[in-house]
DNA sequence: CTGTTAGCGCCTTCAA
DNA sequence: TTGAAGGCGCTAACAG
């Protein structure tokens, strides 16, 4: 056992407590060879002997060596971060897919930063550059607007749009088939005889919302049912929070006809089913009701609500899996992965007509 | 399906597309000046005449140019990275703490690296080892297990510990009053008439599972109420994952007195609840429910549950601020900080005695 | 006020 | 098989 000198640290109860970080050269000098020795040893590249491999690793543990990432990633290596843009956390939607991605990044060795734009493209643009910045070697987008994306591309870093397109040229995509889910979850009420049927969205300029709009004209027009502009609710056109609970209140108001409401997401959903609680609307009875995106209330309240499943932790994991092969294979062309959802038929929905 | 989208690099634009990334010496050079300059000018340190400093911005404007933090960081200034992790994204509770964190230190300009141990304590350690290999700043933990605090203090890395304590010396608190919080529920259904109150926790080793019990015992004590030990379920005991609905069911089935149950989190809270209606017994009449955390879907329900809210976001914004206090300014000791949580009265708990 | 010089910690030729 | 040397991009001294 080599005993140490002063300079060098750890003292009995195990905690070392030093400000200036242990560095290659202090782990080379107690082993007793030079950086490049060490460095290989440690590394694992090129011919070292075996009793100085051995050496220099007892060394580096006893010192509580750690590689400084900076310096690798400045010598050109890559920084082995990948960047990740959601635009809320909160959303259990975000964390979700928050959650697969990281599982991915980390179990291949990545680190994943993460930016939180709250629905703005200041800071999402924000973000991009920070991403720039640490040299990240990828990013992951499902952030509003565009941008981002942009900035990102325009410096050749390989980026995946989650769950939106923003139209970007030479990024790849992972995204739900929002339009078919849409056109599902509408179908299953027309199939129950439902004709007078309402929809909420939260933007229809954008990536999701727009396609599942489409997809509720789809299915209308597909059962030769009119589509009537009143019956569409676009919370976005709305500015203030408050007002949000009103337009889904003046919504029911307007159509009294109306026996279902199709909820294009989460948040939407949650609205609609307070509103119509607030109201005393029985579900399904008065008005059945189907979500877009399944999420842990949905499963809780009574009736369980219908719902569109998307498989968002999946989606994560896979936007991870895409980005990786571009960074390592250095791909070249943008590949486009659409996930199909998956309607869950439960119990917010009934056969129209039960109320007469 | 994949669709194969056109090649990937940018091009026309206005906007730059090198492989390799601008650096400043390219700028000073397009700027017709030296790198120190350029670098003063950017920085906005030391003196550059004005028309100099205008050049200057206009070159790096126009090459796109990006700093690169690699290179800052080893240079010996601060990485501007904090570290963030939580034990299971997918939990709402951490969601929303990462979201608070996130928006502090992104305001503050630092990014925050997230790792999710999933619970497991072997990750917890290679993160902390990642955060220290990046030179994070600081770190801000709310996993599992110790080593990761040991590792990260003993390299000397500034640490707060959120919603949890290791008991390892050194590093700042931030968590909710547990015993406080859990004593308010168990004295809201004493007061009641509840006498046979049932608990299930997660785990009673660590942090707060250990300290809600505890609030538990003394709400029971003050009322000169029994503790009955079989009335008493702790989660972690079981190992897999299926028999946490089953150790539930058995519980009620071995307590058939009891009239209301604490749930200690939101992930048993979730399983109480499901339990409760799988055996088709009505809350509050047939049993009481009062959980520690409240989570959307406990608004969603009917009856709403009465819950003791913590304030989630505040305490991570609070627990970042605390770093940054610790990591700007140098501060030497280490400070505890506990946020009291407030109970949430709604209807999933009413007097005792009304099935008789 | 500006340019020159000297590293930060690491890895990677290249020569020994 | 090992060591010496150079440089990644940036900034903090020091001259000029």
């Amino acid at each position: 056992m080599v005993k140490q000198g002063p300079g060098a640290s750890r003292n009995g109860g195990g905690a070392k407590g030093k400000r200036a970080r242990v560095t290659l050269h202090e782990v080379a000098q107690e082993a007793g060879t030079s950086r490049s020795t060490a460095s290989r040893a440690l590394g694992g590249h090129g011919y070292v002997a075996g009793h100085i491999k051995e050496r220099v690793h007892e060394a580096a543990q006893r010192l509580g060596y750690v590689p400084d990432v900076s310096a690798r990633t400045l010598k050109g290596r890559s920084s082995r971060v990948v960047g990740l843009l959601v635009s809320d956390l909160r959303n259990q939607f975000y964390a979700q897919l928050a959650a697969g991605v990281e599982q991915t990044l980390s179990d291949a060795g990545y680190q994943v930063v993460l930016v939180d734009d709250h629905g703005r493209e200041e800071r999402a643009a924000d973000g991009a550059r920070a991403f720039l910045a640490m040299r990240a070697d990828g990013v992951l987008l499902a952030p509003v607007g565009r941008p981002a994306t942009e900035i990102l591309v325009d410096h050749g870093t390989p980026v995946v749009e989650v769950d939106r397109r923003s139209g970007v040229r030479g990024c790849d995509v992972v995204a739900i088939d929002s339009e078919n889910g849409a056109r599902d979850a509408v179908a299953h009420l027309l199939e129950l005889g439902h004709r007078e049927i309402a929809v909420v969205v939260d933007e229809t300029k954008w990536a999701t919302g727009k396609d599942r709009l489409k997809g509720y004209r789809v299915a209308l027009r597909e059962a030769r049912v009119p589509y009537l502009r009143r019956r569409v609710l676009d919370l976005a056109l709305r500015d203030r929070d408050g007002e949000a609970e009103d337009a889904v209140g003046a919504l029911l108001d307007a159509n009294p006809e109306v026996t279902a409401v199709f909820a294009a997401n989460n948040v939407v959903a949650e609205l609609v089913w307070q509103e119509l609680k607030r109201r005393g609307r029985t579900v399904p009875d008065d008005c059945s009701v189907v979500s877009f995106d399944d999420e842990t209330w949905m499963r809780m309240v009574e009736p369980k609500l219908t719902a569109v499943r998307q498989p968002v932790f999946e989606m994560g994991s896979r936007a991870a899996t895409l980005l990786l092969e571009r960074v390592d294979s250095g791909r070249g062309r943008a590949e486009t992965h659409i996930l199909q959802p998956e309607l869950v038929v439960r119990g917010s929905t009934c056969r129209a007509g039960l109320r007469e």
